[in-house]
RNA sequence: GCCGCUGUGGCGGAACAGGCAGACGCAAGGGACUUAAAAUCCCUCGGUGGCAACACCGUACCGGUUCGAUCCCGGUCAGCGGCACCA
């Protein structure tokens, strides 16, 4: 009988869905895994079917673990706050909110015609006032702990929107969208202050079982530098104090800069000790309207204008350098101020070589003379020179000799740095969370009480942002106007929301106890169910979501709220889903590429062609999917036309779980024709108890191999294993019983369908949902015979078979009686025997 | 520029921890069944030479260590990703 996997497939999602089979709750006589994915944001557009690549390797492994008898906590939800959606709502006039519960239904469908063993009672919604109480709620205690704040600052603004555009929408400084230039606006933002947990965010990763990409890429983005302050004296009596990581250079600093935005200059122009006025402010307002674009050109000409009237004075030898001011030293960063030592930094040094400063060699290296030609930079080779007291020391005794001299004689310190900013956490737009602030004229900011939350967004109908990019909201005055929580009198809302990213950073927490509205989570629940054990997702979520979520769970966990200090105990990512690229040649048809050669003459001239037709990604045969190519693939057609569990096997199979794959329509055939063939297998039961003797060996190595890659990301070769397993029950024959059984409960976690129908089908016990995971025995996973390769000087010269346990001198004397073997060897020196136990035998020969 | 990763058949990809390279699947070619197609089943499938047994070459390239290297070391080239004037 032909398998039919709608009437299947549904059937037991049903049964699933009637019998809650995947709903946990806490059960402390069983060991708890609490597996999670990235929740979706419900787009127009639907699932893709990128998204189920993560949900289908978390389920697979959330399925194997209620086997092995785990209490398996897998959630999900919806991230249902942010900018599409408010766009669609303008662009189509639905409110936000109906947009939203549309997309979220129609994903919630989607999701469950894959099978998946979400517990569904555990739902959450960012935009549900009920879940964005507690987000709100969080924000408050940041604020009570002097972590929010207000501040004045850039903002990008969109010329052709007239919005104020979030840092991920500007995109080589022109709207992402629109394509309109942005320009800077000063604008008062609230601000968190993630940079005060920066020392904890990169410690707290020791001890993680992060992969290590993920733990590098935030560490870089967090920028954790070990340097020093040192106090420059200047000629007008002030102090100008500059952050280096090469303190052990000081004796050759030629000069100094400073940022266009450094607060001296404005004090010196004021004080009237500057010649050059009108020069210097002229820099300034340039520096000041450069875009994005501008600052982020590659290769660009170092710029800058020397503050006449002012000397700096090195602390070390007390000679007076020249400063400048210029935009390649950034405000933000360290205190704004550099010294310059233009032999051993590249960016001073061609600063240093346009200006005709002196270049002054510190640190030898190997070829002195080279510094007309570039900065010696290299720190672990170099031997101080040229420099008083540390002389002839390695660049790292000079760093600590230094220091020291600095703290002593009180002309500096030592000091770290972080490339990390505070994290701006407002948007002027209506589809987040209204910030619980309001400003009073008498008392300035004030919290909102925590009783009043939560602060429900009011019911509008005009979404469009106002002129200046102030938020829609700030035109409902009925809103807007509220009494102060402190005085009384009047005063006025916040009308920002807070940034997508606040509701995703702490719904991991909301799963555990998802309906209580005391607290954001029981600490029943919060012991019980924290940390998550296992957190997959994108790559791109690593330096935002992820350590955003990291920030505000450790606080959460100073102040008392959450148990654990890290919320993830273990991250890892799964590679994109690409498509094919219909422009490129490879990918075209054979008729057309012969017609595209013929008339271009050659191969390469075609795909120059190709390339000038659609521009340079006509090049790449494998590209992201997008709407544009029109190569889509959309998961409903896979299900509708091979099966939820064909569609999640072709997930799983598609190649190495962390790098991108292509999607490849032919290769999901290889999945339906395996999933047929293990139907039919049911067709095929022969008599026998057990594991025949001929499959022993392998039924035990596919019980290891399986329960191992699968725990490991690699489905791809649990999936090979068990074709492998399925093969050799064809050339058997079929299957006992009991290799049947052993076969279901081992595809059940990637093919839960189908084996759940087979398993009944065939009259076993309940559902495979409720049985155990098979066990193997280490000692029955070989085979008692195994064939020994025999290789002479390197190369294979016989095979034979012999008992597996059979002694290391034995196999070598068999290994040289072999025909082929005693012709290679005859004659010759045997150098040495080698003898690899089940494997080969190498023999070295000589003469 | 800095940091990280990757290079294996026509394709996706295997190969424990230095031990027979190419598992498993796709595509392709040949055959069986069929009025025919689909489906299914069988065979071939890294390259070169040979009717064949077989021989030689082969994991981006050059070199090293080793009885033995896709794997370790040094160098070169190519591609991908992240950050990007962070002092």
């Amino acid at each position: 009988m032909k398998y039919d996997y709608k009437k299947v497939e549904a059937k037991w999602q049903k049964i699933w869905d009637e019998e809650k089979t995947f709903h946990a709750e806490i059960d402390h006589s069983k060991p708890k895994f609490y597996g999670l994915v990235e929740f979706p944001y419900p787009s127009a557009a639907g699932l893709h079917v990128g998204h189920p690549r993560s949900y289908t390797a978390m389920d697979t492994i959330c399925r194997k673990k209620r086997l092995e008898g785990y209490n398996v906590l897998y959630p999900m939800g919806w991230d249902a706050f942010g900018l599409p959606t408010e766009n669609f709502a303008m662009k189509n006039h639905i409110h936000p909110e109906i947009v939203t519960k549309n997309n979220v239904a129609r994903f919630k469908s989607q999701l469950k015609s894959l099978g998946l063993s979400f517990d569904w009672d555990r739902e959450i919604n960012t935009t549900d006032p009920k879940y964005y109480k507690w987000t709100q709620w969080i924000f408050l205690q940041l604020y009570k702990h002097g972590l929010a704040y207000k501040k004045e600052t850039n903002v990008n603004y969109c010329t052709g929107c007239k919005v104020v555009l979030a840092n991920e929408e500007v995109v080589n400084g022109v709207c992402e969208r629109c394509g309109s230039p942005v320009v800077h606006k000063v604008k008062s933002q609230w601000m968190l202050k993630i940079t005060e947990y920066a020392n904890k965010l990169i410690d707290g990763l020791e001890g993680l079982d992060y992969i290590e990409r993920v733990a590098t890429q935030q560490k870089n983005w967090i920028g954790r530098s070990y340097g020093a302050e040192v106090n420059f004296g200047t000629t007008t009596g002030d102090t100008l104090t500059v952050y280096t990581t090469r303190c052990d250079t000081l004796f050759g600093a030629t000069y100094m800069v400073v940022s266009p935005e450094h607060k001296l200059v404005d004090e010196w122009i004021a004080q009237g000790k500057l010649k050059n006025v009108a020069e210097v402010q002229a820099y300034r307002e340039a520096a000041a309207r450069k875009s994005d674009f501008e600052r982020t050109e590659l290769n660009k000409e170092k710029t800058g204008v020397q503050l006449d009237g002012v000397m700096g004075i090195n602390p070390v030898n007390e000679q007076e350098i020249p400063i400048f001011i210029s935009d390649y030293v950034l405000a933000t960063y360290g205190t704004g101020a550099i010294m310059a030592v233009p032999a051993h930094d590249t960016r001073d040094w061609e600063f240093a070589k346009k200006f005709g400063l002196p270049i002054i060699e510190v640190v030898q290296g190997k070829d002195p003379s080279n510094l007309e030609k570039e900065a010696f930079t290299d720190v672990a080779t170099g031997t101080l020179v040229n420099s008083g007291f540390i002389t002839g020391l390695s660049v790292k005794d000079a760093q600590a000799k230094m220091i020291a001299w600095l703290e002593e004689s009180g002309k500096g310190c030592a000091k770290v740095n972080y490339k990390l900013r505070d994290w701006v956490f407002s948007r002027q737009r209506y589809w987040g969370e209204p910030i619980p602030m309001v400003y009073c004229e008498k008392c300035g900011w004030q919290p909102l009480p925590e009783d009043q939350l939560p602060l429900v967004l009011p019911d509008i109908t005009d979404f469009e942002p106002g002129e200046n990019g102030e938020s829609p909201l700030a035109r409902h005055t009925d809103w807007v106007n509220t009494t102060c929580p402190c005085c009384g009198g009047p005063a006025k809302r916040e009308t920002d929301t807070m940034p997508q990213w606040a509701g995703s950073s702490w719904y991991f927490l909301r799963y555990m106890d998802p309906h209580n509205d005391k607290e954001l989570a029981s600490k029943e629940a919060l012991e019980y169910w924290s940390p998550v054990d296992w957190y997959n997702g994108g790559m791109e979520h690593t330096t935002l979501h992820l350590l955003y979520s990291r920030f505000w769970h450790k606080f959460l966990y100073d102040i008392g709220v959450v148990t654990t200090p890290e919320p993830y105990a273990k991250r890892t990512s799964h590679g994109m889903i690409l498509g094919l690229n219909p422009h490129s040649f490879v990918n075209l048809p054979e008729n057309e590429q012969k017609a595209l050669v013929e008339e271009y003459g050659s191969e390469e001239a075609a795909k120059k062609h190709l390339v000038e037709k659609y521009g340079e990604m006509a090049d790449h045969p494998v590209v992201k999917m997008s709407k544009s190519l029109g190569n889509v693939v959309n998961p409903d057609d896979v299900v509708d036309e091979y099966g939820a569990d064909t569609m999640r096997l072709y997930e799983m199979f598609i190649g190495d779980f962390e790098k991108a794959a292509p999607w490849n329509t032919s290769s999901i055939k290889g999945c339906k024709r395996f999933l047929d063939r293990i139907w039919a297998l049911g067709d095929k039961i022969v008599d026998g108890e057990g594991y025949r003797p001929q499959l022993v060996a392998l039924f035990h190595r596919t019980i290891k191999k399986v329960g191992e890659d699968i725990e490991s990301l690699k489905a791809n070769t649990a999936i090979a294993q068990l074709m492998t397993l399925v093969n050799a029950l064809y050339d058997n024959g079929g299957a006992t019983r009991d290799e049947l059984r052993t076969l279901l409960i081992l595809m059940n976690p990637l093919a839960p369908h189908i084996t759940e129908e087979m398993w009944e089908q065939a009259g076993f016990e309940g559902q495979i949902a409720h049985t155990q995971w098979p066990v193997y025995e280490e000692a029955k996973c070989v085979e008692s015979t195994v064939e020994i390769a025999v290789l002479v000087n390197g190369k294979v010269r016989a095979r034979f078979n012999v008992d597996a346990n059979i002694e290391a001198a034995d196999a070598i004397a068999q290994a040289k009686a072999q025909e082929a073997v005693a012709a290679a060897i005859a004659g010759k020196t045997i150098a040495k025997e080698i003898y690899v136990p089940g494997k080969l035998v190498n023999l070295a020969v000589k003469g």
